[in-house]
DNA sequence: GATTTATGGTCTATATAAAGATCATTTTAT
DNA sequence: ATAAAATGATCTTTATATAGACCATAAATC
């Protein structure tokens, strides 16, 4: 597991988490309901808030779902359609990748 | 921990690993590599790669980050610009919430 | 100001994520 | 076609994330 972290991901995981904190107390919403909608523990919901980078990311999508938080700035139909799009990208490239030979031909 | 997952959720993990795998190959970065450059395995780069919501955050945005694929669309500035804004934000709303009185007033 | 409730923090037990090694397979480049 | 390397998959062990209960504090409504 990662023990340092990042400046980009620190600021990554702050942002989600004040973004959520923020769509939840303008709702409305308790911790409570949203962890239990969400089906985890309030405890998980305030590390997530908090910004943690040591929590699942299926906890973090479900409640960023749950309090109006769009990842990719995308809802569930756009989501749908870049995941395609980005299939028919990955059928395109290379299924591995190899460095190239690094033997400089200087035999000429 | 979270058990069965929304197609949201789904989706949005689905679309994070196949964007990273796609900048991966792109940049012609074996998966060793990567996983070494963010400090975690190379078993857990396969499955962050293919969607599986039960990883660290925190490894997700360091390989986010590595291969280039932007959060939130944004690079390492704009995120710390919008991460102040939302902790502006936030610091106007208030701290707890709290459910209305259910109570209607009948009595007049 | 008093009351009620949400939140923050701490603790323990348990489930499981992650590392690391190994082997088979696929794929690229020669 | 062959060789070399990357990937996929599985297994075991270890570290730790999570649930759940608890208490103290803070904050919103009356």
């Amino acid at each position: 597991m990662t023990r340092a972290y990042s400046r980009y991901s620190r600021d990554a995981g702050a942002l989600l988490g004040g973004l959520i904190r923020a769509a939840r107390t303008e709702r409305r919403l308790s911790a409570q309901e949203v962890a239990e909608r969400a089906g985890i523990s309030r405890g998980l919901l305030q590390r997530i808030e908090k910004g943690n980078l040591r929590c699942a990311t299926g906890a973090v999508f479900e409640v960023a779902a749950i309090v109006g938080v769009r990842l990719f700035d995308a809802d569930e139909t756009t989501l749908a359609r870049h995941l395609n799009q980005t299939r028919d990208k990955l059928a395109l490239l290379p299924k591995s990748v190899r460095k190239k030979r690094t033997t400089v031909r200087d035999d000429f």
